[in-house]
DNA sequence: GTGAAAGCGCTAACAC
DNA sequence: GTGTTAGCGCTTTCAC
């Protein structure tokens, strides 16, 4: 039972109790050798009966360092950054780090002030999918010694950034579409004003290029996951449809999915279930785990000390045919 | 530019830089009346030039709150359970706080460790989806003012709770296989051990009680989601196999999916791509972003100030026939 | 409208 | 092996 009224028992209610100087206690509290085992009992004891627990603000206003991470994501449901923040979470625990988290939902302003309120908070280190792409704000931030790996995407800053072989997993679908008869093929993705989106698109030209076809603007659709659908209607109705669909985002494979149609389809990003619809749907898959836990890594290395100049990480992805990638033109 | 060498400029910095005293500075950060414009001006100006950023551990220290929650479930990755963090992420944020996050993995010690270490930060609450049972050890926390609250599953202590109506869903979704002609159901569901799965299969006997039919445990597999495929081969190659199965979890759905087997079927939980199975897969579905919107809500109430007797909440489910639960015996 | 001083709970530096 | 003291950066209280 705690026996203090007001508020929580601090070191100095514990000193005494245990009848030892506040210091005794903070050694016991921190295992730091050098405390008489009979002594170290007694405070124990105190400690349990009082029920004492440290406070990590006063600690951190001492020490400097919070043992926390900040994590900025676009959105925790989305099945990509939630693997992600499994992955960053892992790492962290095994650094004896804890992770705060956070959802840009894609807006820059919002990205802005979850970034800032980490900082004030003094997290020892930033992992961000950034959603922004002017990042002056941080500076200041990385100045002071706070950390910050870019994941997914690119920072408006020279930072640590692992991003996945977006342009080569792109032109690795889009080829193999080809390499199955398809001569006309449409690119339905995001925005491309969001990065992975815009190297995705130059994959795809650069398959159409390398087999000598011609690049048809009309067969590029490019815009949130809701306009998919009706964008790919659209094509279809045309008088020179396409045959074969590649799609720039799990959740736009989805939504053409929904149509309906089945064209020829491959998909960028790899989602549960993909193997059991029929046809199963052809992937390019990233492995959002591997993203987060390099990315971690890398943080960790800068917070162990390494000031070498910012690395730029690639990984790469994997394309796994499951039928609809593989439907003749 | 920052031009402190030593560290981040502190309040001390900014009064000196701007000429007023550190409580001037003070007023200027929290935004409280009663500062001359002029002064404000000067004391903003040296902010911005010195890229001051208020030292949240510092001010904590003093206040007593962190406008911080922490939230402890399962496993982010799990979509059930990111999409409840995002629901407890958003509510936090409408409330000017952060979310401090960690995934037991259904782990007892992991999840007292994370809960213990949220303490130590004197987050101000917590939203706990509980692995264990026994929360004794966070007695002494809740009586220095810290708030709980459960959710998903009762935790071992007698505090806020919000909880889906498993029993009842799980009851709904045998009936409705009932009512399309079938007599021999199985249940293939978790380990009986976890609240939830416990409460499914209730609702499973209950099903069955009501409809006269008799209660035979060689149709009843409970265990992790690997052992449900194994468990679902040997039950239909017995004499008298099931005609069709009720399944516990999102996880375990799947993973009769994957057998290849497609008996009739209701899963408890819903999950993303059901639809476009074929046939649809027939679920009863809970909200899980609702779960976490309540608990969120109902802790930042007691926050406020609200301190009546613990509540307990159940929220409903819903049937949704997709085709496979309506296939005939 | 502004400022000086005390102190939140802890750790670091240095006695004893 | 143990204790004393100063001070981390902020808010609170009270004085001007």
């Amino acid at each position: 039972m705690t026996e203090s009224v007001r508020g929580r028992p601090t070191m100095k209610d514990v000193a005494e109790a245990a009848g030892v100087a506040l210091k005794t206690v903070s050694r016991v509290v921190n295992e730091e050798p050098g405390v008489n085992p009979a002594t170290a009992g007694r405070v124990t004891a105190a400690i349990e009966r009082l029920g004492y627990r440290r406070n990590e603000s006063a600690r951190v206003l001492r020490r400097g360092r919070t043992a926390t991470i900040g994590l900025v994501i676009e959105d925790v449901a989305d099945p990509f950054y939630s693997g992600l923040s499994r992955a960053v979470e892992d790492v962290a625990l095994r650094h004896g780090s804890l992770v705060l988290s956070g959802s840009s939902g894609e807006d820059a302003r919002r990205e802005r002030e979850l970034i800032l309120a980490f900082c004030s908070r003094r997290v020892d280190g930033l992992v961000i999918v950034p959603a922004g792409t002017d990042h002056d704000y941080l500076r200041p931030e990385l100045d002071a010694g706070i950390a910050a790996v870019f994941a997914d995407r690119p920072g408006g800053l020279d930072a640590d950034t692992v991003l996945c072989d977006n342009a080569g997993g792109a032109r690795a679908g889009v080829s193999h579409l080809i390499r199955h008869g398809h001569r006309r093929i449409a690119f339905i993705g995001d925005s491309a004003s969001i990065f992975t989106a815009g190297e995705r698109l130059h994959g795809y030209r650069r398959a159409l290029e390398e087999a000598g076809l011609p690049f048809d603007p009309s067969l590029v659709a490019t815009g949130p996951a809701e306009q998919a659908g009706p964008a790919l209607d659209r094509m279809l109705s045309d008088d020179a449809p396409p045959t074969a669909v590649f799609t720039g985002n799990g959740r736009i494979t989805v939504a053409v999915l929904r149509t309906g149609h089945r064209p020829a389809l491959v998909g960028f990003d790899d989602f549960e279930l993909a193997d059991l619809l029929v046809p199963g749907v052809t992937v390019v898959a990233q492995d959002p785990v591997r993203l987060g836990r390099t990315a971690a890594e890398l943080l960790f290395r800068r917070l162990s000390g390494d000031h070498g100049t910012p690395e730029r990480v690639e990984l790469p992805t994997r394309l796994i045919p499951r039928g609809s990638g593989e439907l003749p033109a």
